[in-house]
DNA sequence: CTGAAAGCGCTAACAC
DNA sequence: GTGTTAGCGCTTTCAG
């Protein structure tokens, strides 16, 4: 034997004296075997450091019962939604496989990696793909867009999504609540989900009779920092509360404040959106609204073993977000009425 | 056919009226078919969507030519050393599986799914394994550690990691440079990698004959704003710069300057570590030191490729990093002299 | 409850 | 340059 001890199941099957089968049915914990022969087999595989060789597993069966993720090594969000993706396929008795997309790997590589694994389906996590790029991949097995709408009439695709119109009018709500009368919207530019909350945004302020505007920004620290300086050397009267894109854009206009001298939320409430770490990193934990990776996930999973089953119609779900009320929004000086 | 047409080698030698040893010589570019029967295999593949089995190879191989890794989801840095072990692992014809580890999800656990794999060795991204945990899963397959130390009697276990303690110098060299003469280490508390830099601060503090104290934080925001915070209140001698564990503990202490109406890098200078995308995403693009992601990765890839060739003596790489100069440090409003 | 045998899709010897 | 053959380690009928 070499360094590396790698027994197979004809090792453990000739020490304990069974044939393979039987200790196939025994590592499976499938019915077939008797209590005295599982015992015997387990022991066995113990002694020799016995670990399946799932290369083999998965070519042998039928299905793979194998998901393929794609997601974005740099965001933090995905990290969520894979961290609950393992656990929601494991409950229905899947296994994950993970494909990365950074900058130097772009995500028709990372699909073709899931291909040549023989996944049963494939979950895109925020996909940048155009609707061509998905019916082709779609070709090959099904597939489930997670934080990310689609097309609902592309056959073989289902997506979960988070309704962002419905976020942002929590936040305007919440605002409105606390007696808030003038804000202000740092748009997401062209990033994705930025048409619906800045639609949302209108929408609700409109509703509930606030003064509004919108100014452009940006998916990131920077354009938040810089949205927030244009919108206090300003001519026109200063919002009460500012209601950016996403947690790190709100994390810039926090900075620009601070420089500013101005105090959060007694000067100015301010608002994100992701829930997440950043959120509550800095010293004012903000407000934020959280789309729920947990549930996300588990409707992933389940979107795609529908596909798996043959559910002729994919489904499109999407999630009500939540308000996370934290200490970066408040009524304001003068209550603000 | 069912829906997703996955047709196998088979296929293609029967319709390009070959043997399958030949379509596998054409599908892995290695000699032994004349450029006729290569040019007619491809097309027919190419014609039936031909995508070939990974799971097969992999099992067929000898070798797996597959590395393992584990990575921490919520750590950015190692996003970075993902994306680069694709490339170098890539380079020298290797495949890459990813085994996420997250609160949900221990590095146990992480590493067993490597070994179902079969992986030829596995890559380990800032494990906290303790050594007897490493020696069980070294006796398992070939281990390399990245950005972590390790007892090098450890038998097949290599590692590459930074050095710290440089690290800390070239820092506190920098700002010696630019006349400060008075510092303050905010450090990691009992992260990996805290000792050597609160020893690399002392250090080169003593050698350029500056003022030098050290107060306890973490590596996060909070610590390093509540650090901050607590160096601006105290009686003593306020330090003109300020060299933070990371970079998030910096981005807390950046916060807490700008509350606290001081500029920076005029008033007070402030140094991170890692050259995370954190250090450039904030209005103060920060002075870091950067672990060089792409170097590690490689020197990682061959470090493993040493160990499965038999190499005896587990290679333990330490790599110098590079200062990063950004606009967080300056020479201050008096030049500090 | 247990065993024998076939074969998942591919690669690697070996013949021709 | 090309085809034949024998498995990789496992699951899955099918008999007993």
């Amino acid at each position: 034997m070499g360094p590396y001890a790698r027994p197979t199941m004809a090792d453990i099957a000739r020490e304990a004296g069974v044939s393979t089968a039987l200790v196939s049915i025994v590592m499976r914990d499938v019915p077939g075997a008797s209590d005295e022969t599982r015992r015997r087999v387990r022991q066995v595989a113990d002694e020799l450091g016995y670990v399946p060789d799932d290369r083999a597993r998965k070519l042998r069966r039928q299905a793979s019962r194998l998901l393929g993720v794609t997601f974005d090594l740099h965001q933090p969000f995905h990290g969520d939604l894979v961290e609950h993706l393992y656990r929601a396929a494991a409950d229905r008795g899947y296994d994950v496989t993970l494909s990365a997309v950074a900058p130097s790997r772009a995500e028709g590589p990372a699909i073709d990696a899931l291909l040549r694994e023989r996944c049963d389906a494939a979950l895109l996590l925020g996909s940048q793909l155009p609707d061509d790029a998905l019916s082709a991949a779609a070709q090959r097995f099904p597939l489930v867009l997670l934080a990310r709408s689609v097309d609902p009439a592309l056959p073989r695709v289902a997506s979960v999504a988070s309704d962002d119109v419905a976020g942002i009018e929590l936040v305007v709500d919440h605002l409105a609540d606390l007696g808030h009368r003038s804000l202000a919207h740092i748009d997401g530019g062209t990033a994705p989900g930025a048409p619906e909350r800045r639609a949302g945004f209108t929408r609700a302020a409109e509703r509930r009779g606030l003064r509004a505007r919108i100014v452009m920004g940006g998916p990131t620290e920077q354009a938040g920092a810089e949205a927030m300086r244009a919108l206090l050397t300003d001519t026109e009267e200063r919002p009460t509360a500012v209601v950016a894109f996403n947690d790190h854009c709100a994390s810039g206009v926090l900075d620009t404040l601070a420089r500013a001298g101005l105090d959060v939320p007694a000067d100015v409430s301010v608002t994100g959106y992701d829930d997440s770490r950043l959120a509550v990193a800095r010293q004012t934990r903000m407000t934020t609204v959280s789309q729920n990776a947990s549930t996300m996930a588990a409707e992933a999973v389940d979107a795609a073993l529908d596909l798996l089953g043959g559910g002729r119609t994919a489904r499109h779900v999407v999630l009500t977000p939540t308000l996370v009320p934290r200490s970066s929004t408040g009524p304001g000086r003068a209550g603000q009425a």
